[in-house]
DNA sequence: ACTTTCTATGTAAGCGTTTACATTTACAAT
DNA sequence: ATTGTAAATGTAAACGCTTACATAGAAAGT
């Protein structure tokens, strides 16, 4: 059994008092009782016990991290980030997947909330469709401990949404191929996420304002049922054999953008020469076709380190922003050449 | 505030004892107070404070996953299945990404420590070259809780390791493509971990039993520095221009499957006919090349399921396998033919 | 020498549970 | 009625820490 404050006290013949002021540092402690405690704890070791601490404190130092997946390979990079922040700021990661399932999700939430932890990060995509139901119910019942929301935006007291502005990156992107000189782009996208819709909006908004007549028609939605990229990629060969041309193709996410690419493949046009591609996150996934994929990088560790530091801020009692906006940088590789 | 156990009592009008053992489902309540104890929770509400549990039951019901980088495609879906597993068994995940730095992650291990964790999961290739010393620190500084080691071997009472063969996995993909006709065999590797060496052995013991004459000058490490898949393909050609010929690629991860692949598009070599490739994980990559890389299963999802199950046994104080092992399966698509 | 004023340390209460042990209650057997 | 027994519930200590408050000791101002 590992030693107690107690322990420690005693074989420094101090009270428990001393012990623990030694240890947080809190108050002045005589440098030479400090040094004969740090002595004794040198020589026969001490780990506090957190939960103890917690009581004491009424803080476990503990953030509860919830997603969806954590294996998929954009939230794995968030989580990733979340955690490294959050342990240089001296708190812990509780990491929760919920899965996609409403009920599973909110018996999560409870559990994660017995642990008293001092505040909540939402990871985005954890909420497909439903940010506004969904994300209530957390809120509600986390009542005071704060809630960060990564890669949504949501409106309430306590929440605090750190996310990157798709909607006008992707507008960016599109309006920088069409202004290239490629005119018929196909959007493809698989789900209406919020930063999903955001993209969305961002590529009408783009074709609006080059007033480019018939793009709604290049919108294309990839069933969600359809698993391998290569049937994504002949999904397309059907779309366009039904009487759809485009010479661009911007994707949703990198996963479509390297379908785009085997769809090229498949029918022997050259990128970008026949087709430019942009996929979005700017996943690894970007080196592994050829040619290898331009892709949009929205600044994920840059978002993740503003998010610790706004929860942090607000744990310490401090005003912080509400909201904050990051916008997305395009990443060119081989598929474009603007 | 959250309300306690206290509070319910009183409203109940019983002892906190009372609803402790209801909360528990401990010892017999006679069935009406159950109910009436019941009802009032759901009125009120109430969630129990883990911390306060945690000293009166002196466990966490929390385990600590160390593992180095969560957002590696590989480490970032045995985090979440472990994850997963956990939960069902009623166990939180604590998090901890260490990185690659030792003295990182002795820190991290007390940390992770001090919050009283119930067990410590240490996936694999954390412990990169090191499992020797690097583990030996961990697991004397965990005195009393188990350890589990996922996907490296170690010998050591209270530890217990999960893993898959990859030797013999190894050896037999090896040994498939050699019987197919493909003799000379380009085994690409950059990194030995501790089941980096276990997949090099099955390489040569499968050479070796072919009885073939210099495999081992087709055994290639690439430089670690080489970040990118494009530039590893690049040293794939100087190797191959060094005079190497082959007419397969064994790679130990899909990475470097891909960028055989690579190689093999740059010098319009088709696959598998000129060139057959395999590669090691089944990660999502192995869909995002053309043609689809054929790669080794090395069966995370059960080893994770077996560990959980065995960690909940040994808190459970039965006796459990200290060691259990598992086969990889080779996943075949596109870039071989036999 | 005698308050006053710090500074250093000790004392003890409190954090929200669990649970061994004590007590009460209910009921059956005498 | 009386006792014995089992079931239901209550009491209080323990878990390891923090910290407000109390106290002692030292330095300093008179």
């Amino acid at each position: 059994m590992s030693l107690t404050i107690y322990d420690i006290s005693e074989k420094a013949g101090v009270s428990i008092a001393t012990v623990s002021r030694v240890l947080n540092g809190s108050s002045k402690v005589k440098e030479s009782t400090r040094q004969k405690i740090m002595d004794i704890i040198d020589e026969y070791g001490y780990t506090p016990n957190s939960s103890a601490r917690a009581m004491g404190l009424k803080s476990m130092q503990t953030i509860g991290i919830l997603c969806a997946d954590s294996s998929d390979i954009f939230l794995a990079k968030a989580v990733y980030y979340l955690e490294q922040n959050l342990q240089s700021a001296g708190y812990e990661a509780l990491l929760c997947c919920t899965g996609y399932n409403l009920d599973a999700k909110k018996n999560y939430v409870n559990l994660i909330l017995s642990k008293k932890v001092d505040g909540l990060i939402l990871v985005g995509s954890n909420f497909i469709g439903e940010v506004e139901t969904e994300n209530q119910y957390i809120i509600d019942s986390s009542s005071k401990v704060p809630v960060m929301i990564l890669n949504a935006s949501y409106h309430h007291d306590n929440v605090y949404s750190i996310l990157c502005d798709d909607m006008n990156s992707m507008y960016r992107a599109a309006t920088e191929m069409y202004e290239s000189g490629i005119h018929d782009i196909l959007y493809l996208y698989n789900s209406l996420s919020y930063s999903g819709r955001k993209k969305l909006d961002g590529f009408r908004m783009a074709m609006q304002s080059q007033k480019e007549p018939g793009y709604e028609d290049l919108i294309c939605r990839v069933p969600e049922d359809i698993s391998s990229l290569e049937n994504v990629a002949d999904f397309i060969s059907d779309y366009a054999k039904a009487g759809h041309t485009f010479h661009g193709v911007i994707a949703a996410d990198d996963e479509l953008g390297i379908a785009a690419v085997k769809y090229a493949q498949k029918h022997s046009l050259s990128v970008p020469e026949d087709l430019s591609i942009i996929g979005y996150n700017n996943s690894i996934l970007t080196g592994c076709c050829t040619p290898e994929l331009t892709s949009i990088d929205n600044q994920l560790e840059i978002q993740t380190r503003c998010l610790v530091k706004t929860l942090i801020g607000v744990l310490n009692g401090q005003e912080m922003p509400q909201k904050t906006v990051f916008s997305g940088t395009m990443v060119k590789r081989k598929t474009t050449n603007f």
